[in-house]
RNA sequence: AGCGGGGUAGAGGAGAGGUACCUCGGGAGGCUCAUAACCUCCAGACCCCGGUUCGAUUCCGGGCCCCGCAACCA
């Protein structure tokens, strides 16, 4: 027998700023019912996530706290580690965190490999300072060269020494890259990045004058610098695999990798040019998601629209939680969502669909058969949808055939044809608990505490506790 | 500036050169195995203006409107 290829699934590392978003932990939760999906195809599976933990941001953040950085974060890489339990992970999951000893001496070797490529030198990079604000500010925060809250003042120009990486030099390796065209997945996102990068690139900084922030991974041979954020974060692809003491990765390396809209640039560019800069293969493929905003606006804590992951399970469980983040999310596109919509796709689909079709069938089949119905095992899954990252249409195929099912029970009455001809209506419930069979296999990647629940109910002939709980309104 | 995406029933989505589909909601009926669930039927839509075509809502051009990205912001 051949063994299966080795997958590795990956998310973005989310920075710890805040508390964990809707987005990540649907993120979460797509990587989660892919590897499940592959492992359960024989394949040897590899899923990543963590929290990326360095940078200024963060810094500041601690200093507000008023609060040792290293304590700080800790604090908060707890609350993100939690989440996983939360949204049914497999347990075997790997979190790393970018302030893992081991992963700092990944970054560090990666920046001396990029170095020694001579893509990492040194120079003068101008800062932008506004004196109102006592802060630094970035281009896009400027409006016609002014700070927006200062309009007065002139912005003053300092100049600063910083390393930076020679991403120009990738230009045309990196367009080379694109010409494989499920590198990026969807297909709109693989233009844009190719747009972006035909567009010409600059070589930006990576590194930060300890001086002023020192929350960050130290630059090898240099006192003054540590490591700018993305060079550190990035690094962690690769730094799970056991690298760089494994220079094969264990096998795992390349993945796949998942990532938001936001984060395009970064996965698909930068961090694809470090790669080659440190002569390491690049990505296998990269799925980029949308939005999820609500009551069309972004989630924000000032609009008071915030959904959190951890209402999401308080109100629906794990199970129902991941359905509606596979199904009712769009993969690619922004998704609006509303506790209104939430409860109406949970109550429709999940209570009055799958819950109640299972309870109807579980009772004839308690009520008029002498023996638990024989099942065959069948993976009658949509590989190449689950590959393309649709696990929308692929629930959709699963709650169509559940439709079918109601339709069928309602035209062929087994209920009534038992009192008449009992033979022919345990032909009928045979044939619908093989079906609901069917429904549980299919869903064993995306609810795998429901289908193994349904699965028992059919191997012991017994009717399960209701499903799922109805929502009091 | 530029780049990219989009405007389909009351709401949210799918779709295709030729009877426009799904979910929720509205109306009527049916059933009683099931979690007041389930089934059937009905009403209701392709932003505007040109072009290509026997025929476009679908392709092309223009307009109006919306939304991302616009680099060191993870």
């Amino acid at each position: 027998m051949t063994s299966k290829t080795p997958k590795y699934i990956t998310t973005t590392l989310p920075y710890v700023n805040s508390s964990p978003h809707i987005g990540f932990a649907t993120e979460l939760v797509r990587a989660d019912a892919y590897a499940r999906y592959f492992k359960l195809m024989g394949h040897p599976v590899f899923l990543n996530t963590g929290t990326d933990e360095h940078g200024q941001k963060i810094y500041d953040k601690a200093q507000e706290a008023g609060k040792d950085t290293q304590v700080f974060v800790d604090e908060l890489a707890e609350e993100f580690k939690k989440l996983l339990p939360e949204l049914g992970i497999l347990p075997e999951a790997n979190f790393v965190r970018t302030t893992d000893e081991h992963h700092k001496l990944a970054a560090q070797e990666m920046w001396r490999r990029c170095k020694e490529k001579g893509d990492i030198y040194k120079a003068t990079h101008a800062v932008k300072y506004c004196k109102g604000c006592e802060l630094e500010k970035t281009d896009s925060e400027l409006d016609h060269g002014k700070c927006p809250l200062h309009t007065n003042n002139e912005i003053e120009v300092r100049e600063e020494e910083n390393y930076f990486f020679r991403f120009s030099k990738y230009q045309q390796a990196l367009l080379a890259l694109y010409e494989q065209t499920d590198f990026v997945v969807p297909d709109f996102r693989l233009v844009e990045i190719r747009k972006f990068v035909e567009g010409g690139l600059q070589d930006f900084s990576v590194s930060r004058l300890k001086t002023k922030m020192a929350w960050g991974v130290p630059v090898p041979d240099d006192e003054e610098h540590v490591m700018y954020v993305w060079f550190d974060a990035l690094t962690n692809y690769i730094s799970v695999t056991g690298w760089p003491e494994k220079e094969d990765f264990g096998g795992w390396w390349p993945g796949v990798q998942l990532a938001g809209k936001d984060n395009l640039r970064q996965q698909s560019a930068i961090w694809q040019a470090m790669l080659l800069s440190a002569e390491l293969p690049t990505s296998t493929q990269i799925f980029i998601g949308g939005f999820i905003n609500s009551g069309g606006q972004k989630m924000s804590k000032s609009l008071g629209n915030v959904i959190s992951p951890y209402e999401l399970t308080a109100r629906y469980g794990t199970e129902a939680t991941r359905y509606l983040l596979l199904r009712h999310v769009h993969p690619f596109e922004d998704t609006d969502i509303t506790w209104e919509r939430l409860d109406e796709w949970y109550t429709a689909n999940l209570v009055n669909g799958l819950g109640n079709l299972t309870a109807r069938i579980m009772k004839m089949a308690e009520t008029h058969l002498e023996a638990p119905v024989d099942t065959e095992e069948v993976t009658s899954m949509d590989t190449q949808a689950l590959e393309r990252f649709q696990f929308q249409s692929v629930l959709d195929g699963v709650w169509n055939a559940i439709g079918q099912m109601d339709e069928y029970i309602t035209e062929n009455e087994p209920f009534k044809v038992v009192k008449e001809d009992k033979a022919a209506a345990q032909e009928m419930i045979i044939k619908l608990v093989k079906d609901l069979h069917e429904v549980a296999e299919s869903l064993v990647a995306f609810m795998p505490e429901t289908a193994a629940v349904i699965l028992a109910a059919i191997k012991d002939n017994k009717k399960p506790e209701n499903l799922f709980v109805r929502i009091e309104s």
